[in-house]
DNA sequence: GGGAAGCACCGCCAAA
DNA sequence: CATTTGGCGGTGCTTC
């Protein structure tokens, strides 16, 4: 039926230009996400896009995985209509030659989005191009990201963040989700939720998502579900016993436990529980609120319960983590 | 740290 | 007739 709904060709307006910046240490992933959620949308709609991936040098660059990649010399690039610039190893990324840096500030101006997958967004920061944006990267380095642009507003717990014409995802995969939302942008959303079909994403990890919840990239089939592990993250503070959950999903009790065992795998208290630790999990490692708040903030009742669920589900304690990330930094 | 109370889970059945 | 739905209540886990 997508295909009946493709609009005629005297639509046809001429491909969109998207560069993809690399440099030795890019990873592999960050590239081909959007590669092939690009290539798809050319499946979809003749010569939507124009892909290149592009280097300061050119010829062969080297990913982190060891992988190279033919590229173009960027100097040959005039502008592109995209920009992407993709994440890398973080010593790469924080060992950047300063020749990337400015190619990518000789770069943006033309463009009219300039996009980074994962830790790409060092290198649009350290290019000043977040300053007074909001902009996220993987959440493990959002901290790092802060520091290095303390202009930017960076939020950690965004798959992808646009602001203007500069948009960031979050790790890898999120660099697909990024894509599916620039492609929805200029082909509109039927063509990016059939393309999103194709890669077996769901289209629609909606920037506000946390990143790191392996639970709601389940994404259940049923859309019910779907709504109610977003309610219940979004309410976490709160008590979320079971039929409270049933009313947000619009089922009753019965049917939906029914459904959330059959669709996640879980049972809707053990959900919850994750959700938990799993909203937890970074402020303990921050290592800066006491436990105590930790846990009350995501609605355990006490540090104790928390040290409970944190043991079930992770097989270790929350002061153990913590500890561990002491010993790490020192 | 032990025992009661509360809640979640799930099998079973009847109704839709 | 098959499948989905929802109520009931026993069992066991978690909490207090």
């Amino acid at each position: 039926m997508i295909v009946s709904e493709m609009t005629n060709i005297s639509n046809f307006q001429t491909s969109r230009s998207a560069a993809l910046l690399v440099y030795p240490g890019f990873d592999l992933l960050d590239l081909a996400g959007p590669i092939a959620a690009f290539n798809d949308a050319n499946v979809l709609v003749a010569k939507a896009y124009d892909v290149t991936v592009i280097s300061c040098a050119g010829g062969l660059v080297e990913s982190s995985a060891g992988v190279a990649v033919a590229t173009s010399p960027s100097n040959r690039q005039a502008s592109a209509d995209t920009l992407i610039v993709i994440g890398g190893a973080m010593p790469a990324v924080r060992a950047t030659a300063p020749e990337l840096i400015s190619e990518i500030q000789r770069l943006a101006p033309g463009c009219r989005r300039v996009a980074s997958v994962c830790s790409g967004a060092f290198l649009l920061g350290a290019a000043g191009l977040l300053d007074n944006r909001r902009a996220t990267t993987h959440w493990k380095f959002s901290a790092e990201l802060q520091a290095l642009a303390p202009a930017a507003r960076v939020e950690a717990d965004r798959l992808f963040v646009q602001d203007g014409p500069i948009w960031c995802s979050a790790g890898a995969t999120a660099g697909i989700d990024l894509t599916l939302a620039l492609i929805e942008d200029d082909l509109g959303a039927e063509h990016a939720k059939a393309i999103a079909r194709g890669l077996v994403m769901s289209h629609r990890r909606v920037g506000g998502q946390s990143q790191y919840s392996a639970l709601l990239e389940l994404e259940p089939p049923s859309d019910r579900i779907r709504r109610v592990l977003l309610y219940a993250r979004d309410n976490l503070a709160e008590f979320l016993p079971v039929h409270r959950l049933a009313a947000a999903g619009a089922l009753s009790e019965r049917q939906f436990t029914r459904m959330f065992l059959r669709e996640t795998g879980m049972t809707p208290a053990k959900a919850v529980e994750k959700l938990r630790v799993e909203a937890a999990q970074p402020q303990v490692e921050m290592l800066a609120a006491p436990l105590e708040t930790i846990a009350r903030s995501v609605g355990f009742s006490d540090a104790e319960h928390m040290r409970q669920a944190f043991l079930r589900c992770n097989g270790y304690a929350p002061a153990a983590l913590r500890n561990a990330r002491r010993v790490r930094n020192a």
